[in-house]
Formats: C-alpha cells, structure tokens, sequence
DNA sequence: TTGATGTGTCGGAAGTTTCCGACGTATCAA
DNA sequence: TTGATACGTCGGAAACTTCCGACACATCAA
C-alpha cells in the first residue's frame, strides 16, 4: 500500500488528462476510458491512484460510478511551486545574466 | 533517452529537495550529496533528470561541477495548475456542499 | 610526474509502475 | 429469474526507476 503522494499522481500524463477532463462535470470509467487509447482495467487503476492522493471522489450511481474532481491537494503542489516563485527577482536577474553572456557565444 | 519532462522530475522527493536547496545558490555535487542519507551516483543521477528537465544548469568550476537551480521550467507546472485555481468557485463551493452534506452523517 | 579528489556513467539488483486479460460482484432490464 | 453492463481487483509481463559499487577521466596539489 502506498502513501497519497500529490506529487506522484500527477506524474502521469494520462492522470493529468484525467484531472482537466473532470474539471468538466464528474464521469463515468467507460465514458472517461474511451477518450483513452487504454484499456477499462488501465484507467480504473489510474483512478485508484488518484483516488489515493484524494485528488478525486467517487459517486456511485447505480452500476455506474462517477468520479468527480477535488483540487483541493493541488494547493501543495502550488504551495510548493510558490517557494520558487517568491524566489527573487534579483537571484533570477542574475541568472539571465549569465545565460544571455553564454548565449553571446 | 528520455524526453524533458518537468512533471515527472518533481515526483522523486530527493529531486525537490535538490531544487530547494540550490535556491539558496549553487551547490557542487559532493556537498549536495553529504545532505542525503544516498550515494554520489545517486545524487549525480537526480541530477541528470533535472538536468534534462532543464531546471539546473551546470557549471564547472575546477574539478567541481556547481548545479545552478533554474526555476523557468517550473511555469509549465504553474501553468497546468491554473486550469484548476481558475477552475470557477461555483462548482468548487457546489463540490463542498455535497462534501458537507456526506460529513453530516 | 604521482597521488588524491570530484564527477559522470555503466552494469546490475531490487523495487515500482503501467498495462492487460480474466475473474468476481453489483446493478439493471426484461 | 436470466443476461447484459459497469466496475474493481488480481496475476503476471514488460518497462521504468532508483540505487550502488566499480571504473574512467579530468583536475588539482606537491
């Protein structure tokens, strides 16, 4: 058994397709696997992942069972991203610095 | 050969860390590696995959190589979060109610 | 030069991921 | 009830990841 790893979930493309397609409104497994060139079984396990990280819900509605999207852990991820974003415009000044004298070779 | 991807460099744990500390400045390799409980290799290795996502740059000072963080790569990332962030407070605050209604119980 | 240091990379081991077919279970329609 | 549908999950194959020791090479110090 593995941990909820954001990070990890969306290291697949598949898993990231996954996530912007729910943003549309919660589907259905086949309805979601037959935008894939992958088989039921594949994007089913995808899900678990997914579902593991809590990046997504499941709603049975009768034999079927639709997954709706929950961004909220992506806030760590963008949490994470902010320390480089906050990371001064001064550190980065200087590293186009130095970029643009390599490129003047 | 694997192709650039800057998803996937960010879901190894070690490979963040990297890029959080070379926020601070650049770093050579032994000295980044004496922080892991890892090998040299190892660490070379990470930084490989960071190389070809493009987030360090390097450069060789004497028999030292100093990895600079570049943290440009980092907004494709920022980017693909956005189509979440962005991602309409309607069905978010929609999404709570259900979530409500189901911790009610 | 010789010897030590810093690094990249290879070969291989161990673990993990990704995918599929097959099966079991629940639900629905008739 | 019977048959079809929707889904999860298992077993296994193939590919990939992660790590290490060993080696090669360049650089430095003496």
């Amino acid at each position: 058994m593995s941990e909820p790893d954001v990070f990890a979930a969306l290291s697949n493309p598949v898993r990231r397709e996954i996530l912007l397609q729910l943003r549309k409104g919660p589907r259905a497994v086949n309805d979601l696997a037959s935008g894939f060139n992958l088989g039921r079984p594949a994007v089913s396990e995808h899900l678990q992942v997914l579902r593991k990280a809590k990046l997504v819900r499941e709603e049975p509605r009768g034999r079927e069972r639709y997954y709706h999207l929950d961004p909220r852990p992506l806030s760590e991820v963008d949490d994470w991203l902010k320390a480089f974003t906050h990371y001064g415009k001064q550190r980065l000044a200087a590293l186009e610095d130095v970029l643009d004298e390599e490129s003047r070779k």
